[in-house]
DNA sequence: TATAAATATTCACGAGAGGCGAATTTTAAC
DNA sequence: GTTAAAATTCGCCTCTCGTGAATATTTATA
């Protein structure tokens, strides 16, 4: 996993305690310890340390992520003006389409939804906060297709191409033709590329001085989802953003 | 900040940095070098050990929380499936009363606001997930209210009873009477002890053992805001919530 | 409730990793 | 293009982390 530089084991082990607690959905002393293949010792300091700094909070005998996760999370989620920008505006293009927009940002070669708007609010946005791929979903591959293809290649040397569904593109000859396309016709697409049931239409939000701030994207069932009526109103939003962004 | 046991100093450092880059929203690293007393050296593996496993992201020089801090904050904050029943009602609530209602929950002694649910989808609470003090809120007094007086006391010695307003509580008996009144009538009141012009009406959620799940409050500004008119319908929330959950 | 098993916590010690300062390279400022 | 500041690398020494054994506590079973 070390991309470069020095590792510092003793915070690489505290953070790999962290995923597991996380993977587990809550976890014990013990299954960690077996689980990393480390004494319960060790695991015992480690998870006082991270309870103490309130990392990971401790119910019965279990221990689970801890609420300054959330707390951080947040901040990370705001931590760009243009964010909230973005975010009024996907609120509207959602109101007039009566379909999801989903607002992306990428770090390390993939994408998570930071903000979900949706006509609904009684439900929410189940993929929020969770990682994609960029290459099997609309705002991934929006973003893609503004990088140059050294940057391309860091992620797929990274993360590879894991196929989610029979339509998932697999070979890098076949993402780079799709890139080109997506550059030509002027936003992406993902026909059930990472869920079976689910399209979605994406473009790049890009920022004044050309690079990418992140990505929205219209997502819905295939029989509900025409190009022809989302593309032109989602591209005027896009640029609406980008003109407010601009004259900041 | 140790309670008990053995810290790690690695991680403990590592975190405080986390802490530093968060309160100085962005820093560069010999910025937190500085503001540490560490050397750079040092700092530099820290940066490299977080960066790599994605807590961290460098956005030219600058080195900014990681949206895994939000990825990990949403599990957090989706935990029990008792958060999203409370989330559902709560949204009912807030279109009844056209008022904002708020979810909290507490750990190691202060209270956060996981889901603020309002009338206008358009504004997002501005107070999810800050910390927020348990003697100077409306859910942090429901929610003591329910506790032994040992545990309040715990709290008190960790956080003391820092005042906000003018209107803040700021000695224990004062506290204990206020938390007497509070199991006396039912509910708990914040009456502009956190923030000028903003008071909030609160009431604990239990679990069917007795333990408490977390408190939801409606506030607003005073002016609008009538005990008479809220007290029963959050009342008649929190029982539907409880019944629900008990009936899991 | 008593007993046994499993898990959590404490402790002291030795290996090895982290923190440091100096040297080098890179980036930013002028 | 020159200088200053900041970032990165490196090797060394000390101190800390990781460990297993011992103790305490919790959970399971009879």
């Amino acid at each position: 996993m070390p991309e470069h530089g020095r590792e510092l084991t003793t915070t690489a082990t505290s953070l790999r305690i962290v995923d597991v607690i996380n993977q587990l959905e809550g976890a014990r002393m013990s299954e960690i310890a077996a689980e990393l293949d480390l004494a319960n010792s060790t695991v015992h300091a480690h998870l006082t340390t991270l309870a103490n700094r309130e990392l990971v909070m401790k119910e019965g005998n279990e221990f689970h992520l801890g609420i300054k996760f959330f707390h951080l999370g947040e901040q990370a989620r705001h931590r760009k003006p243009e964010y909230e920008i973005v975010r009024r505006h996907a609120h509207e293009l959602s109101n007039r389409l009566n379909e999801e927009v989903a607002f992306a940002i990428t770090e390390h070669g993939r994408s998570v939804i930071i903000f979900d708007e949706n006509n609904d609010p009684a439900k929410e946005g189940f993929q929020v906060g969770r990682y994609f791929h960029m290459h099997n979903s609309a705002s991934g591959k929006a973003m893609l297709a503004e990088w140059s293809r050294e940057r391309v290649d860091e992620v797929l040397d990274r993360w590879g191409l894991p196929a989610e569904t029979e339509n998932t593109i697999q070979s890098t000859e076949e993402l780079y033709e799709e890139l080109e396309r997506t550059r030509d016709r002027g936003y992406s697409l993902n026909r059930q590329e990472a869920l079976e049931g689910l399209m979605a239409v994406g473009m790049a939000i890009t920022n004044p001085d050309g690079s990418v701030l992140g990505s929205l994207d219209v997502s819905g069932p295939p029989y509900r989802l025409s190009e022809e009526q989302i593309v032109p109103e989602l591209s005027e939003t896009v640029t609406q953003i980008e003109r407010e962004i601009e004259s900041r």
